[in-house]
DNA sequence: TATATACGGTACTGTCGAGTTTCGGAACTT
DNA sequence: AAGTTCCGAAACTCGACAGTACCGTATATA
């Protein structure tokens, strides 16, 4: 008998797997993924941008769906970190420190991406996960975190529903580019913070 | 020389196109197209839900693709009338008002139409308009006349932003459905209208 | 050096779907 | 009745793509 798998790196025999081949295959398939969509997009394309052939790719993935699911889930660790966000010292200025070029780029090719994908999250619960944690929850989270921090101030009623505050500008933002197809300048988000996010994180009990 | 085109009905030799098979046809593409999206809808598919057969299809539309066009447009006339809104006397009544089974079950079924040609109407411009118009624009213009009543009334200040008040709650809706996959309920509708819609619509001017 | 696996590249296989054609039969005009 | 077009159904063509196999070469272990 042998010890079989000891869950050590077992050193294989023969040349080994170039790590690096994995991340430019994924940053290809989500570049691909962003431009023309999952239906769109074919393994082919993914080799190509990756500058890898196709082989290396299926030694790695078993299939094109799993391979998006993985690039996917990956975009999750890339986050422009939730720990150094800004602190003005009003929500307002923090959600407008959060209007800034790394922030905004990030944020639009995950949107394109997820444009890519809309149409497969009802038949595909896996991707439907993969991208709510990469995409949809960190975005939110951020808003959240603001927000929480806008009522240990006094800033904002502690009844405020941060549920529901906090997807407002991804809400709005989604809907701009996805539906309306237009652009989300500096402007349009300046408007929702002060037009609606505002508004409806202090107005909550009127009436 | 023949008088060639004189715009009147010609009275063409053979069977006439059956009329009734064009609505089966456009019908069974807009079902098929909110389950499985454009991608995973095929012309057999919907030939087959139409019981017709594919040359009748093909017969009246060139393609897939214009066929698809066609059957988004064709939205815009089944539309549940801008004449008869309801008129409480107040916008929170109106809105509320609007939430009522027709209604609802006609802007799901636009929102499923809609999940499954996002990826498209980045390159499909044709496409792309054919859905605004059918889709986005009609359920924006009713929550804009519903508040420029308001604002005829007095109940919010003359100064608000219509544009984007009147897509506050298709993009909440949007959003909930396709990004976070989570039900639309009464609850929720409601929810929208007193802690988002109506604080945004009062509160522009604060601070 | 011998063996084994990874690599980029290319060719192959099998399936699926858009669009076309053909069929028997039905509906219309002359 | 003769001629034409529509109908549903089924068979067909053809291109695209997922996935596999193989090549020559590179890089590892023993």
């Amino acid at each position: 008998m042998m010890p079989l798998d000891l869950a050590e790196p077992a050193a294989r025999l023969g040349r080994p797997l170039d790590a690096s081949r994995d991340t430019d295959i994924l940053d290809a398939t989500l570049d691909v993924l962003a431009e023309v969509g999952y239906d769109g997009m074919t393994v082919d394309m993914v080799a190509a941008r990756a500058k890898a052939g196709k082989a290396t790719v299926y030694r790695r993935w078993p299939s094109k769906t799993e391979l998006v699911i993985d690039a996917v889930a990956c975009m999750k660790n890339n986050d422009l970190a939730l720990t150094d966000l800004p602190d003005t010292g009003t929500l307002r200025g923090d959600l407008i420190a959060m209007i800034k070029p790394p922030t905004m780029q990030d944020a639009e090719r995950k949107l394109k991406v997820m444009a890519g994908l809309v149409s497969l999250l009802t038949r595909n619960p896996e991707l439907a996960d993969a991208a709510n944690e990469a995409i949809v929850a960190p975005r939110a989270a951020i808003n959240r975190t603001l927000m929480q921090r806008a009522i240990d101030r006094g800033e904002i009623p502690a009844t405020a529903n941060l549920d529901l505050l906090s997807t407002l500008s991804p809400a709005l933002v989604s809907y701009r580019t996805l539906m309306l197809r237009k652009p989300v300048d500096r402007a349009f988000l300046i408007s929702i913070i002060d037009n609606v996010v505002l508004p409806a994180a202090r107005g909550t009990a009127q009436v």
